[in-house]
DNA sequence: CAGCTAACATACCAATTGGTATGTATAAGC
DNA sequence: GCTTATACATACCAATTGGTATGTTAGCTG
């Protein structure tokens, strides 16, 4: 069972996480969150060395949560299937079916919200987010080499960008989604990266 | 030509850019905004009677900008061929043109900038946002409808998410572009959006 | 050239900012 | 049962925030 301390330090995490996605890391203040959650300053810096400490930790279990799930998601679909396309196709299928059914339009990714203030962050918290893009670019790049192998594609092919294209997917929809409050965006835009790769290796 | 005071909210607007592009709005005072271009108070509240009201103003203008940028790219297709699939293909092809040969990475896009603070804006600036993604899914929908009419695809197909695809793409694309730090990702995920529907309705 | 207005500058304001210093209550460790 | 560290609360701080009130100056207009 997590500590008390441990738990305020989640929920901290969490709102600030809700905030920031549709605030800014710039538009929530440390006074918004605490008070939002009851807190005062004592317990927020309790936790916390800094605002910018908080941000770093917040994308770290952010970005941490993103590769796993992407691991998971890539083991279960290597499970499922023998032929690297086939992997490639159930591993988004797998995406879709998190963002299948939503009412709302999905919050936003954390990495993107960090990206659009990039400058508000040191190095270090910048890295964390590079990580996560190069690592589905590398994952996904060395499973489309796998895919052309078997199923040569008819014209010349970058498999970097197309590995691109997936992360690309997402922060596009998500985008999209939230200014036009519609929640399907996203599932749509997966189901035509994975049209599209079909499209590129079906002989 | 342009009148003094004109010129000078010109600059306010452009430094605003700017800055907002990688502090985020929230992240960029009015302090920092004026000093940067050697101005004072007094002049900026001159101008814009708030804060907000640059905010406003600013997407305001991107947006025109953008839909103007849109509307000659399509209309410059439709001149260069008769082929409702050539003239969007044209179509994609002329945003290419202005992506190639970048060695920075393209600074981002202002709508997505605001999308991720959406909660410090009014709801007549976040309908300027919409309007410009809703503007690129009317119009591409029309020209996909006509496509397909020419070039039944072989498998069903949903024009809208098709045609918000390709805003879709270029947001997307932006942040993987920023956070890598890698200029040419806008042009590569724009050659597989047109990849993509070059595949789709070639028999 | 008087009068007016646009285009700024200067000086100020209350409120909010991130952060600190210091207290205190509770629970764990020995 | 005493100590110590954890988990907060309270009270404060200088700096910065967006904004205003009041100048001043240059350029047009009649």
């Amino acid at each position: 069972m997590a500590s008390k301390g441990e738990e305020t330090q989640k929920r901290i995490l969490d709102a600030a996480q809700i905030m920031i996605l549709d605030r800014g890391y710039a538009g929530v203040s440390v006074d918004q969150l605490i008070s939002s959650l009851g807190l005062t300053k004592g317990a927020f810096f309790h936790h916390f060395k800094s605002k910018k400490m908080l941000a770093r930790t917040l994308i770290q279990r952010y970005s941490d949560e993103g590769v796993q799930l992407f691991k998971d998601n890539l083991a279960r679909a290597k499970k499922l299937s023998d032929d690297p396309l086939q992997q490639f196709l159930i591993f988004i299928g797998l995406y879709e079916e998190l963002f299948e059914g939503l009412t709302e339009p999905f919050p936003g990714c954390l990495l993107a919200s960090y990206v659009m203030e990039m400058q508000q962050f040191d190095e270090d918290t910048r890295n964390i987010i590079d990580i996560e893009f190069e690592l589905s670019r590398t994952e996904l790049t060395t499973l489309i080499n796998e895919i052309s192998k078997k199923y040569p594609p008819r014209t010349e092919l970058d498999p970097v960008s197309l590995a691109d294209g997936f992360m690309s997917v997402f922060e596009g929809a998500f985008i999209l989604s939230k200014s036009l409050h519609e929640a399907d965006i996203t599932v749509q835009q997966l189901r035509h990266y994975k049209n599209y790769i079909e499209l590129l290796f079906s002989r």
